[in-house]
DNA sequence: TCTATGTTGGACGCACCAGTCCAATTAAGG
DNA sequence: CCTTAATTGGACTGGTGCGTCCAACATAGA
């Protein structure tokens, strides 16, 4: 009885909702099978309708679970910015490599998939997605900015759009380097990432007279 | 006996070609029915098979053909840096421009939200696309910026990178603004995010002293 | 121990869809 | 005009997968 067999209700709950994710994730919406996703959660099928009533509205739980996790997991990252002392530039990459690192997460790179690959059948995940993570990500990563800016370390007037730029110095690169998530970084690489982006970015929005470093 | 009645084998082929993109684009390859692909086409579904055999084959062909089509419409967007006079900073906010025409458009997303969606079952996809397209593109804009960073006129040491970044700029903060392809941006819009963009990317690798424009 | 609720495996109905087949029609080329 | 090849509509098959049902089983709480 070290764990395997069933501890209860509510852990297969969770189970269902990681697997059908994983599941829906690795195959998309129409080709996963729920005896599939009831398999890799060790359950049986029934128990899946049981719960979610729906695959449609399996999808939907997995999906939102998977976009909240995702969602902490960026603010976490951001959560470095909080305190304005320290090197800016060691400040930028450690937050650049943190976002990065959610970035090319499997589950993350799951999301954005099903995001694309799915918007005709449900519309509507966009809007949670881009509304409840997409955009929060971005508010709290301007608020930073506009806080550095106003300290006169960074050299910006419009701190969303240089939030905007930040990300897209980000993941640009990345995104070609990883051929769209099929191909692991290193950590060297991600690493590596997040020094370009953030050179670049200090180039143009860096305190204008004196470099952080010649 | 205008032109809507069959007029021969050659422009069936086309139009099945289109029609099938049209389809499998919107619903996705897996939802996409052969059926109604034909009728889309308006052709019978046996000459469907005639033609292409498959449903999987007549997805690559029709793929493959709207990947070209792509490539073309980038490439072109990139002659405009053939010649390097002009002021720099109108000549890149044109490519800039012209890049994220190609970027928004209907098909380019299509191609984009297929390659991501289907790569489970189509890994070929990536590669053709990533090979053919993307590395092709960017490879021709590094180029340019190599010539204008010789010429003095770009101050950058790797065009690789600044050619990924540049590329960043552009279409990071898009990719937000359209909610993924999702929703329009205007002709203005469009030009506000090649403006920006460019404005970033010079104040990182414009020429060191004098900028082009106070 | 007894009971209620959740779980299991498996079988089943049902709908949908890729791919085939065929007889009738149409266009192309010599 | 005649032959050849392509097209058409429609019926048909086989396979797959969602969702249901049910009888037996496990578990938690009284």
């Amino acid at each position: 009885m070290e764990a395997t067999a069933a501890r209860g209700r509510i852990d297969k709950r969770r189970a269902i909702l990681d697997a059908a994710f994983a599941v829906i994730g690795r195959e998309g919406y129409a080709q996963a099978g729920v005896d599939v996703i009831a398999a890799e959660a060790g359950v049986a099928k029934a128990t899946v309708y049981n719960h979610f009533g729906d695959k449609e509205a399996l999808f939907r739980a997995s999906f939102a679970a998977q976009a909240e996790r995702v969602l902490t997991a960026n603010l976490a990252a951001l959560e470095v910015l909080a305190d304005t002392g320290g090197d800016l530039r060691d400040l930028l990459e450690d937050v650049g490599r943190r976002l990065l690192e959610c970035y090319c997460d499997e589950r993350s790179w799951a999301v954005r998939r099903l995001l694309l690959a799915e918007h005709g059948q449900f519309p509507d995940l966009l809007d949670v997605t881009q509304s409840g993570v997409a955009d929060r990500v971005l508010q709290t990563l301007a608020d930073r900015f506009a806080r550095l800016a106003l300290a006169g370390r960074l050299n910006l007037t419009d701190p969303e759009l240089a939030a905007e730029q930040f990300t897209g110095l980000l993941t640009g690169p990345v995104d070609r380097r990883t051929r769209f998530g099929t191909r692991p970084l290193s950590e060297d690489g991600l690493r590596a990432g997040a020094r370009e982006a953030v050179d670049t970015f200090l180039r143009a929005f860096g305190p204008s007279g004196a470099p952080d470093r010649p």
